[in-house]
Order: C-alpha cells, then structure tokens, then sequence
DNA sequence: AGCCTTTGACCAGCG
DNA sequence: TCGCTGGTCAAAGGC
C-alpha cells in the first residue's frame, strides 16, 4: 500500500495546489461592496488548502489533533470577515460555550453532508440512537446517539442546520471507554482536513453558484473549483487509510 | 432472539 | 414555586 499511498498523496497535493490557485484566481474577480461573503469564504478555503497541505507534508502534524477545533472554528481573527449567521459561526459559538471546564466536557463540530447525500458523514463509530426531541425553534428534531458499547458513556447529538440543508451540528460528549479513538485517529485527521477544505470549498461554492444562476434559474456553468473539491473529497472517503502518520 | 428506531413520558436545570 | 425546555428513559414495534 506505501507506493500507492505515495501517488495519491501526490494526487492530494496536486489537486489542493491546483485549488489554491483557482481561490486566488476566484479572488480577483470579486467585487469587495458585495461579494464580502466570498471574499470571506476565499480566504477561509486559502487557509485551510495551506493547512491541508501542510498535513500532508507532514509539517504540521504536531498538536493537529488538538487544533482541529480551532481549525474547523477559526479564531475571530479576521476583522474584516463579515458577520454571517453561518453554521460554522453558531457551531464556534457554541463550541465556545460549550468549553467552560465541567465534567461532561463537550466538543461540537460543524459537518456537511456529502453531495447528494441527506445525512452526516460517518465518524468511523458506531452509535446507537436513543432519542428524537424538537428543539423550540429549531425546523428539524435533534437526534440523541450513545455509543453501542454498553459499558461506554460517550454520547453525541445530532442537529440538522436550517439555514444550511446539507449542514449539520455534531455535538460529542462522554467519553470512550471501549478504546476506538485511538484506532480512529487516522479518520479523524482525514475528517478534520476533509471537514474544513470539502466545508468551506462547498460553501463558496453554493454562494458563487448562486450567482451565475440565469434569470430561468438554470447554471451558466460549474466553477472548477468544484471538480477540485469533490476530487480530494472522493479520495478521502474511498480510501480514507491512505495516510498513516 | 437480539438489536435498533421511534416516540411519549419523565426528570432536572434554569429563569 | 412554577412553568418551560432540553436530555434521557423505556416500552413498543420493526427488521
């Protein structure tokens, strides 16, 4: 397997290059009075290719499983980034509050569905639902999942994002007892870097999509950022064991 | 038979 | 103290 692990780190590699340079391409084109959430969102995706790349050089390795919070919900370090009421803000928010030290610690996660799918992306465990509640407010119900192992006491919830269909909110608490995220850990490191690439290269997407969308409401076109996009995400989740760290 | 999902009930926290 | 809300429990039914 290290051969073909080679060539389609290769592969990763030349398609996040090929994507950055398309964002920068992109990124010209915009109108700074009313493409701000674009530009925002180009400079989201610049950030997470050179993060991405950085992973897959193995630069960045060091204290990335730590840091994948912080890179799925960047630092308001960018003040000129507009105040969207996007997913990825009220997930940060929440992460936030969520923080506060407490026994049950919890860490909650922002994740897109993958195109043409209505669901979240497996997390490479296995849960078991215990419970459905509609949250005052909320369009659609808030799944409840434990852990299948009995004797484990990690729990998650699932809430489905109105404002983004294919968006959804994972919240997990607990902990493992029964020992796969150790095993997983390889996973989660794909699904962080997928999560914030595939993430913010989607959502740019929608939004440029959206203005090229003709008067009869049919596409000009597809921006080739896309086909970038679902190339990394293709290879990530057919051989998601490609990278071993 | 065993596991999973669904769903109403119950309980605890909070204002 | 009371009512509201979110989280969990547990029975019933399906696969």
């Amino acid at each position: 397997m290290g051969e073909n692990n080679f060539s389609e780190r290769e592969v990763v590699t030349t398609e996040l290059t090929k994507g950055k340079e398309l964002m920068l391409r992109l990124q010209k084109h915009f109108d700074p009075m009313q493409q701000g959430v674009c530009r925002y969102l180009a400079v989201e995706i610049l950030s997470s290719y050179d993060k991405a790349m950085s992973l897959l050089n193995g630069t960045a390795l060091s204290g990335m499983m730590s840091k994948s919070k912080e890179i799925i919900n960047p630092a308001p370090s960018s003040s000129t980034a507009p105040q969207l009421e996007s997913p990825q803000l009220l997930a940060d928010s929440c992460t936030k509050s969520c923080d506060r030290p407490s026994k049950s610690r919890k860490r909650t996660e922002y994740v897109e569905a993958r195109p043409g799918e209505e669901v979240p992306p497996k997390d490479g465990l296995n849960w078991r639902k215990y419970g459905q509640k509609l949250i005052l407010g909320a369009k659609y119900p808030r799944e409840y999942f434990q852990c299948v192992c009995r004797h484990c006491d990690a729990t998650k919830m699932v809430q489905h994002i109105e404002i983004e269909p294919l968006s959804f909110e994972v919240t997990y608490g607990g902990s493992h007892s029964c020992g796969p995220e150790n095993k997983n850990q390889n996973e989660e490191l794909l699904a962080a870097v997928g999560t914030q690439v595939g993430g913010a290269a989607g959502k740019l997407s929608e939004c440029y999509i959206s203005e090229m969308v003709t008067p009869n409401n049919s596409y000009k076109t597809k921006y080739p950022c896309d086909s970038t996009y679902d190339t990394i995400l293709q290879l990530f989740s057919d051989q998601p064991s490609y990278i071993h760290l």
